[in-house]
DNA sequence: CACTTGACCTGTCCGC
DNA sequence: TGCGGACAGGTCAAGT
């Protein structure tokens, strides 16, 4: 479920919360959540967060002795920080999450100030990896990405990218990463929406304009998402607990049975690239 | 080769 | 009420 919105949201609680704070300590509940590259040492122990970044839907803390945090969500993940700084060690009223750790805390983080930071992963998908900073970039799945829809010049690259999968649907080319960057299910939906491309149209027979419709219907949603701290459909929270409100204003997603915001025609809910895919079937005609 | 499906997990919801 | 099964979705490996 975290898609861009979502993890752009929790960097920039990271950024406020811990980017300036050391590392005391490493609590590691769930040993496939907390993976150390060969090449560093044993343990992020004594070094200081100098900054957090994100590509995609990837988040990278970068600490101050040449190695880095690398984060994927996945479906389920959380980053939650409690401490001094936030609640005096309680939690707030809207947040999500109860009293922390629970179940589904598998990695701890202590840091300076008073501070904890949880990682949270109810299906144990996601993960945490600790390595060089230089080697972030040189992940084949970060190579590989796409252009995110924010980028302001992306639209050319995702036109030539997208036309290498002619055959395939225009929605699983959405969700395919090294195609566009940061699209999930969610806003590959409401893209599609906006767009009124249905999700099933072979690539081939999206038209130049329906792609760049696409590419700036997909970079409108997630600027109002990340507006509105990004979309809580069961799971996903902010570094301070908090959700999202971004469904509330979603136009196909979870919305089968409703009718269409444009039209009023009911909104159906199919498989396409073996996901639940939510569309208007008279806006999004084939 | 291009594309689709299954696996990885756990919690929730639905029907019997 | 209990229980089995479907479903949720990000990414990669395996299958067609």
């Amino acid at each position: 479920m975290p898609e861009l919105p979502e993890v752009e949201t929790v960097r920039r609680g990271l950024e406020r919360l811990v980017v300036g704070h050391r590392i005391l300590g490493v609590e590691v509940r769930e040993g496939k959540s907390f993976l150390i590259d060969e090449r560093v040492k044993s343990s992020p122990v004594g070094s200081t967060v100098i900054a957090a970044r994100r590509r995609a839907k990837v988040l990278i803390l970068d600490l101050d002795d040449a190695t880095s945090l690398v984060v994927h969500l996945k479906m389920t993940g959380q980053m939650v920080v409690r401490g001094a700084e936030t609640w005096g060690g309680g939690h707030p009223s809207d947040s999500l999450v109860d009293a922390l750790p629970d179940r589904s805390t598998r990695v701890i983080l202590t840091l300076d100030g008073d501070l904890r930071l949880f990682f949270n992963d109810q299906r144990k998908f996601g993960w945490i990896r600790l390595m060089p900073t230089s080697a972030v970039e040189e992940m084949e799945f970060i190579r590989r990405l796409g252009p995110e829809p924010l980028e302001p010049d992306g639209l050319d690259e995702f036109k030539r990218r997208v036309a290498r999968h002619p055959r395939t649907s225009i929605k699983a080319a959405l969700l395919d990463q090294s195609v566009v960057a940061g699209i999930g299910n969610i806003y590959a939906d409401e893209a599609l929406w906006a767009a009124r491309v249905n999700p099933s149209r072979l690539v081939a027979d999206v038209s130049a304009v329906k792609l760049r419709q696409l590419f700036e219907s997909a970079r409108d949603v997630m600027e109002l998402s990340l507006s509105l701290g990004g979309s809580t459909d069961r799971n996903y929270v902010d570094a301070e607990g908090r959700r999202g409100a971004y469904l509330d204003f979603a136009h196909v997603f979870r919305r089968d049975g409703d009718p269409c915001h444009r039209c009023g025609t009911t909104i159906k809910k199919t498989r396409v690239a073996g996901r639940g895919t939510h569309y208007c079937p008279h806006c999004q005609r084939r």
